[in-house]
RNA sequence: GCGGCGGUGGCGGAACGGUAGACGCGAGGCCCUCAAAAGGCCUUGUCCGCAAGGGCGUGUGGGUUCGACUCCCACCCGCCGCACCA
């Protein structure tokens, strides 16, 4: 027989090729008609069965799309290879899988690429889109291609525009002036998100200024309430949920409003602690807030106030959130008047308190909040228990208090409730007063969508000296981005210099006006492009509703982790939003999450400039791309980061060249026919009865594996049926080896899709992929003997062979005669017998 | 500080409360070969023992249970997210 030789070179391409052909992965929109026979606007997930495209579901599975950027690395490997995992496995289970790719192709990283070397961003970033798509078909990710776009594409970005002044419509684009961070270096204003704790730029890493500018926002913040609630109605990983949810940042209080009234400003104050009112015996604004200078004008502290704010405000946030740093402030020569007991309380600047959250100022409560208590100790304010503790007798004994108890030293109408009864009785009273109400504050700010910058999105918005801020029609979409020739940042857009674009005419009166020369984040651009695949290649609307119906949610998103914030929370806005406008079916994009983790080498994230990077190029030239596939899937659980080692690469692809060349043997030793079928249950014995067990075992495993996204194990499972294979492999009929074979590469091959086609088709004659996903077969998953554990206390003493049907008291036999077992009873009184069936006997013996 | 995740052989990792260490890597041995590569077969937690067998073993200490990697309590260590959020 001649000596072959698995050589993925060959094999790779070859199938490639026929996909690639016959369009294997697309699937078309279905039409009205089909829509109405099938009277629903999607399927939901059927029973495994005869692939059937009248009526097989949609299903929706979608991997975060790359941003391309030189070519793509291990990380996208690992994600495409568990998305086509997923899609593989669906299709044949008899779904109608949209599996699509596109780039998110704006961005920094080419604009400063543009500085560096003067490679125009288009030019750069189209020729890593074409890596990166080359990398895709030689991976041979089943992706339907008839979706593909590039978000830097005026076809897509004119709908991104189009989405903008939809929020714009709907109030939820605006323009306001703020203190926004700014990167020094980027020369571009950032979002909350892009900025680390250390208060550094997450792209360049230098330290963040902040700088007063006209900035547009999305107000996301009105969306807070629905996109927390909501989170309990998607099947995410519960840290994602968590991260969101503190990122969001929901708190429950009252807005309790303190006079001053020197100047007669009143002014709300956020508390979760509206209890503790009574121990309020000062009051602290932040040094960003707007009233602090005039506030202390006049006073015998203006000079002081003003120096400190200064010096606060040019504080990195790194500096100004050390938790170990003492407490600073200065006295504002002012009082407010506390509301429920008419006290004047003094009034401060400190730094510990952040314009960002709540009003801006708080009531400090020394006795009952660690960082008052601080305060009040380095400013010598008095501190006034309001809530008794466990110690109720020493005043100064365990402050600061942040338990609950019974108020004291508050007023006869509330000392004696205890505190959280108290609570609501004094927001209701506030209420009564008009003084104060229950109130809801977030974390989460509105999101900042302006940069200056050329490479992104252009905001479709002019300026006119006589109608103001003027958005475009839709008819005047796309505004094309104009090519130009200098991209260094000057502080402002680098567009502003392409004056005959930016000079037009106004819309409304058609007086020359301006255009808005800040382009957008690039998380506009990713955070609908999931509706986009759904109808890609629609000129005429951003999508048709009845398409993203038929779609929409996508049934499986995939993706990296560090998107758990920024990314997964601007699209599930979006989708909200425009649910809301009547665009959209559906309130939530991503109905089931998967988070990949990390593939690292020597422990360390992969990079370049670490030099421990591996490019998947080189190992598909190497070992193939199922190989390349198989092994990040192998390497451990997907959701777990995992360490690369290259002697794990060869093992996989072992295994691959196992299969692959037993398979083409017992396909030329026995070609496929008709009546060479593989023993039933009933007739199979020895090792064809172990080998078909094997199969059928593997068939059930592997199923139930993918269903949980347990990949390793279902690749373990198909290495021991391997392994059994070539065990018997001079034993065993040739029916049956081939069928445990072709089972092997049936049910592999959502991981290894070339060689499994190949070895299928081989001994089959027949296309993997057009046949459904195998079933076990009950009779051969149970057996008339197994080994029953024998234990004595606990402890495994011996193993016998029983029949499965035996009764309970013919286990406890076998166990009590068991040679080893009588051994360690020894005499000794059994006093109790635990058996499980189909497992094991336990005599427990004194 | 708050929240989340994790800690199992030399290594990556398996294990519905029921045989701890599947599968793979590495290591050792054998076969094939003139030889090597490739490939095939076997062994491999640890200690005692020729063996049969036994002791010890899933970060630590308790607990529940006939039985705990798994459940409960208290810790230790590592990673991730948030963090002066009123």
């Amino acid at each position: 027989m001649a000596e072959r030789r698995y050589d993925p070179q060959e094999i790779e391409p070859r199938w490639q090729a026929v996909w690639a052909d016959e369009h294997t992965w697309e699937v078309a929109n279905r039409t009205a008609e089909q829509l109405k026979a099938l009277g629903r606007g999607r399927g939901t997930a059927g029973a495994p069965g005869r692939l059937t495209p009248d009526t097989e579901p949609d299903t929706y599975v979608l991997e975060m799309l790359p941003y391309p950027s030189g070519e793509p690395h291990v990380g996208h490997l690992k994600n495409y290879a568990v998305g086509d995992a997923v899609a593989h496995f669906r299709r044949r289970c008899g779904e109608r899988v949209m599996h699509p790719m596109g780039y998110d192709a704006f961005g920094l990283p080419a604009e400063n690429n543009a500085i560096k070397t003067g490679v125009q961003p288009r030019v750069a970033t189209q020729a890593s889109i074409d890596s990166y798509r080359r990398q895709f078909h030689r991976w041979g990710i089943s992706i339907d291609w008839s979706r593909e776009f590039g978000t830097h594409e005026p076809r897509y970005y004119r709908w991104t525009q189009w989405i903008f002044l939809r929020l714009y419509e709907r109030g939820l684009a605006y323009r306001k002036e703020a203190a926004v961070k700014w990167c020094p270096k980027d020369q571009t204003v950032l979002a909350n998100e892009q900025v680390d704790a250390e208060g550094r730029c997450e792209r360049c890493g230098c330290r963040v200024e902040i700088r007063q500018l006209e900035q547009w926002f999305f107000r996301i913040t009105d969306y807070a309430e629905r996109l927390l609630n909501d989170l309990d109605n998607i099947d995410w990983p519960e840290h994602v949920k968590t991260m969101q949810r503190n990122w969001i940042g929901r708190s429950e209080g009252a807005e309790v409003t303190f006079r001053c009234e020197e100047l007669a400003i009143d002014y709300p104050v956020f508390t979760t602690r509206p209890d503790t009112l009574f121990g309020a015996t000062f009051f602290v604004m932040a040094p960003e807030h707007p009233d602090v200078l005039r506030l202390a004008a006049g006073t015998d502290h203006e000079q002081q106030v003003h120096e400190y704010v200064n010096h606060a405000i040019t504080e990195t946030g790194e500096e100004r959130g050390d938790l170990d740093k003492p407490k600073t402030g200065v006295p504002l020569g002012r009082t407010v008047v506390n509301p429920v007991n008419g006290e004047r309380i003094p009034m401060y600047v400190a730094d510990y308190v952040l314009m960002e959250y709540g009003t801006g100022a708080i009531m400090a409560v020394p006795a009952h909040d660690e960082r008052d208590y601080a305060f009040a100790r380095a400013f010598g304010v008095p501190i006034r228990r309001v809530i008794a503790g466990e110690n109720p007798d020493g005043d100064e004994q365990g402050l600061p208090y942040t338990g609950d108890g019974p108020l004291v030293n508050s007023n006869p109408e509330f000392d004696g409730l205890d505190n959280r009864r108290a609570y609501a009785e004094i927001v209701a009273w506030l209420d009564r007063q008009g003084l104060g109400h229950g109130s809801i504050s977030y974390r989460l700010r509105d999101w900042l969508v302006s940069r200056q910058r050329y490479w992104g999105c252009p905001i479709p918005i002019v300026y006119c000296d006589r109608c103001g801020i003027v958005p475009l029609s839709e008819d005047e979409l796309p505004v094309e981005l104009p090519d130009i020739d200098d991209y260094t940042p000057k502080g402002r857009s680098p567009l502003a210099a392409a004056e005959d674009w930016v000079r037009t005419t106004c819309p409304g009166c058609g007086e020359p006006a301006r255009r808005e020369t800040d382009t957008m984040d690039t998380f506009v651009d990713s955070s609908w492009y999931f509706l986009r695949y759904c109808d890609a290649r629609n000129e005429h609307a951003a999508w048709d509703r009845a398409a993203v119906r038929e779609w929409m949610p996508v049934n499986q998103y995939i993706g990296g982790v560090e998107h758990a914030i920024l990314h997964l929370m601007y699209a599930r806005f979006f989708t909200k939003a425009l649910a809301d406008m009547d665009l959209l079916d559906v309130e939530e994009p991503f109905a089931s999450l998967f988070t990949q983790g990390m593939i690292t080498r020597g422990g360390a994230k992969m990079s370049s400039s670490k030099g421990n990077a591996v490019a998947p190029s080189s190992i598909v030239e190497r070992f193939g791309a199922d190989t390349a596939r198989c092994y990040v899937l192998f390497i451990g659980p997907p959701d777990q980061d995992a360490d690369w080692s290259d002697e794990g690469v060869e093992g996989v692809h072992r295994f691959l060249g196992r299969l692959w060349r037993l398979s083409a043997e017992v396909a030329e030793r026995a070609p496929a026919s008709e009546d060479d079928r593989p023993p039933g249950a009933d007739e199979a014995h020895g090792p064809d009865l172990a080998l078909l067990r094997k199969a059928h075992w593997a068939i059930d495993k592997v199923g139930g594996d993918l269903r949980r996204f347990a990949f390793n194990t279902a690749i373990a499972a198909v290495m021991e049926l391997l392994n059994e294979c070539y065990r018997v492999r001079d034993q065993a009929g040739d029916a049956t080896l081939r069928f445990a074979l072709s089972s092997a590469a049936s049910i592999l091959f959502p991981f290894a899709p070339h060689v499994c086609a190949d070895a299928y088709q081989l001994l089959n004659g027949e296309r993997v992929w057009e046949v459904p996903w195998p079933q076990a077969e009950e009779a051969f998953l149970e057996s008339d003997f197994y080994e029953l554990v024998c234990q004595v206390n606990g402890k495994l003493r011996d193993r016998v062979q029983v029949a499965t049907d035996a009764s309970l008291e013919e286990l406890k036999e076998s166990c009590r005669v068991a040679p080893n077992v009588r051994a360690h009873v020894d005499g000794r009184e059994i006093v109790k017998e635990i058996v499980v069936p189909g497992k094991l006997v336990n005599l427990v013996v004194r």
